[in-house]
DNA sequence: CTGTTAGCGCCTTCAA
DNA sequence: TTGAAGGCGCTAACAG
């Protein structure tokens, strides 16, 4: 066993030790350069009898790379917790896993949007090698901004034409329409969208969802706006019904949002799914556990974290890329 | 509007636009030192315009730093997401939002412990100035043995006189004990606690809940041993109940088990709270939204947070600090 | 008030 | 196969 706090804090001291010079200590413990096998073997194991390792800061700036990926959560208008929802945590998990693999560290941020130039500041900082975006939230203007000329960068969120960076994410429009057909097959005729279009994933999901009802069932659509966090969901539904809105199929923009509604319907001795459908979005873990258990468009979280870690890392190697949509899947529980 | 990829990369660059020195120019940024208003407005004034920051990493080379904190969740023996379970989660934003407010950047890893050394090998490698453990997990040996000769740490979990590190964490074996109360006051007498004791937090929680029992009752309590995924929780219920165990009252070793459990009892018609009583430990916001609502103990996550970083950067400074309690809190909604 | 200089710990070309 | 030297971008004495 070794102490963690040793006299040797360097490769001069180690060097010194071992009565080579520092250039021979480095090509013996980065495996670098040529060096005679035996050398190398006893420089190692001094190191390993000291507790010494190279210093990675130090290593990364001579190399000109930091070594870490920073991973950052935009949502700038919601300032609670974005990481309380399962979903983003789940999706934090999975690219921690991935970033680990390929030999980088995860740099969490939350820096909240309150300049026009957090996303330029936070790259100028040079604290990390690349970017992965969270969720487009209302910031797309800046997230287009940078991307002009920056490349180190992939989000996870909406595909649009009209960006002019790489996007990973599900077809949200088509998870919204695949909502509706399953609604409207259960035969619910009067429909609820409880969700908001601040950010673009939503929006689309939104969107798909009312293009795919007939003409009649969309004029008798209401949509309520509903807030990220379960309280602010949970209080936008109470409302809802409180207000004596009676509807027979919903769709929830995330899971939570959905099991939120569920929560409030109860109150109201509204049934599930005798009275009332729902349908959530996402498919984290919870929504097998809720009861009844959730119906909902499922997102490929660890497939998509994965595809993420794989493009940023081919844009640093100077690669080109392209966005990538997931189609999402219908889950059928016991809601819908 | 300023690019972001700029010919002025360092600091001697914008010195030789300025047409100072390099130190001026450190002085003019860093606010430090002393230096001409006018000459530091200018200088400032220019980096701006050339959209120049800093580079953190060489900066904190320089003082002898990194500028982040790691956090790290020894969960070994339990490989799937240990992220994925909300609390952990919770407890990750809150420290970001911590640390973020003290300056330092949050490096999250996910390292397996394989070896021996993993935890030794994470602080030698320099890449964090001060580290935040999540939970002891089963891995107590390796770090009291770390604690032994390295100060920069601060560990979330169970206390115990005999650890040589500084925890923070809540009171576990009297929120054990204050499930058991509850529980006996509701009437139940047949009794089940669904848990493992492989981390001290759990073994807490368990040994507060048994020894809150009267003999007779505890001769009848059923320990059943559970993992902390929602899938093996579930599965570990419903092997149970399979059994044709029928208990009156169950106590959970954390919200997500609980819920599972629910789960699992709804699969064999029993109704919670009326046949069976039910109680979680942790108090994550999805304990308020579950059907029906889940009297659980709570413990303060935020606070914990704070805590967790203000002892560390404590320590960090050269401080003593003192391992800190919390009591536990029950919070009565339906299920028991 | 400002410039010069010497490193932080490491890697890498160039010589030997 | 190994050593010497320069420098990654920055800060902090020490001079001037």
């Amino acid at each position: 066993m070794s102490a963690v706090t040793s006299s040797v804090r360097s490769i001069s001291d180690l060097a010194l030790i071992a009565g080579v010079s520092v250039s021979t200590v480095s090509r013996a413990l980065t495996g670098k350069g040529t060096l005679n096998q035996t050398t190398r073997d006893r420089i190692r194991a001094i190191a390993a009898e000291h507790g010494f390792r190279l210093n990675v800061a130090a290593q990364n700036l001579r190399l000109g790379r930091t070594g870490s990926i920073g991973v950052l959560f935009p949502l700038g208008h919601e300032k609670a917790q974005a990481l309380s929802d399962p979903f983003f945590s789940t999706m934090l998990g999975y690219l921690a896993d991935a970033l680990t693999e390929r030999g980088y560290d995860l740099l969490l941020s939350r820096i909240t949007p309150e300049t026009e130039m957090w996303l330029d500041d936070f790259v100028r900082s040079g604290r990390t090698d690349g970017i992965i975006l969270i969720g487009q939230s209302n910031q797309g203007a800046a997230i287009n901004r940078l991307a002009a000329h920056y490349r180190q960068m992939v989000v996870w969120g909406a595909y649009s034409p009209e960006n002019c960076y790489t996007t990973v994410g599900s077809d949200n429009f088509a998870g919204g329409a695949l909502a509706a057909h399953r609604l409207l097959h259960r035969g619910a005729k009067r429909l609820a969208w409880f969700g908001h279009a601040n950010a673009p994933e939503f929006a689309a999901r939104q969107a798909g969802f009312l293009s795919a009802l007939p003409d009649a069932v969309r004029r008798d659509t209401t949509v309520v706006p509903m807030h990220i966090t379960p309280e602010g969901s949970r209080a936008s539904a109470r409302a809802y019904f409180a207000a004596g809105h009676r509807p027979d199929g919903i769709f929830a923009a995330s899971d939570v949002g959905a099991i939120s509604v569920m929560a409030a319907a109860h109150e109201f001795g509204i049934a599930v799914p005798h009275d009332m459908a729902v349908i959530g979005f996402d498919d984290i873990m919870l929504a097998r556990l809720s009861n009844p258990p959730l119906t909902t468009i499922r997102q490929d979280i660890e497939g998509g974290a994965r595809m993420l870690v794989e493009l940023l890392l081919r844009r640093m190697a100077g690669g080109e890329t392209q966005s990538v949509q997931f189609a999402p899947q219908l889950i059928i529980r016991e809601t819908a």
